[in-house]
DNA sequence: CTGTATCCCTTACGATACTG
DNA sequence: CAGTATCGTAAGGGATACAG
């Protein structure tokens, strides 16, 4: 049923919200592949994003609870970021994400090809 | 292993690509639940979208290749969105992620209202 | 009923430079 | 290295009015 997801409070929603943009999806998906990462593997890791960006996106995964920081007291400032236990559970949807990107991109690229074509 | 996902080339970052935003991942859901649907059916159905944006959103899923558009030669113009093969094997993802939402959900507004009251 | 055209606002994004 | 500040751009979203 529909309603299950879709409730009169739209709280359900939330599934949606919280990875509604270009890279929080992203960075949840690497954290769950390698674990625990520094934001600078974070960057060399993920191609095209730079260190601010990266930066607000793991702020705003954070305020949703699918991230945690840890801050170590050190001389060079170290600091990584891992998955909560909502994040760790998101891993599974993206992934599948992920799987449908390895069999169904190709025809996402043909569509808006042939779509710029007209 | 990650590089199956996250290739080079980053064609495989589409899954995140596609439904990166706001309504799209909802509309996709929604025709995969009750089937093909009429835009006034869908904005009924889907609660807080103004007509203006859901035709957005079909638009894209259109160019994206997930969703074909049929008209009616009729007097009342008649139309319908349904998804097409592509669009169709991301219904189980996109549940997965609403099944997410239905566990985690309280736990992100929980974690929202505990960032914002600091 | 469908779809488009404006107008305005907000936010993400991107590049760069700079502080701790 | 981590993070912020600033600037500018682009796109999505929301409301409304209007056209096919």
């Amino acid at each position: 049923m529909v309603g299950d997801v879709f409730a009169a409070d739209c709280r359900a929603r939330i599934a949606f919200e919280v990875l509604a943009n270009r890279w929080d999806s992203v960075v949840v998906f690497i954290l769950g592949e390698s674990g625990p990462m520094r934001p600078r593997a974070m960057l060399d890791r993920i191609g095209g994003i730079s260190p601010k960006v990266l930066n607000q996106a793991l702020r705003r995964l954070e305020y949703n609870g699918l991230v945690r920081r840890h801050r170590y007291a050190e001389a060079p400032p170290r600091v990584d970021y891992s998955l909560t236990e909502a994040g760790t559970a998101l891993i599974g949807p993206i992934r599948a994400m992920g799987a449908w990107a390895a069999v169904y991109g190709d025809a996402v690229v043909s569509a808006r090809d042939r779509a710029d074509g007209l």
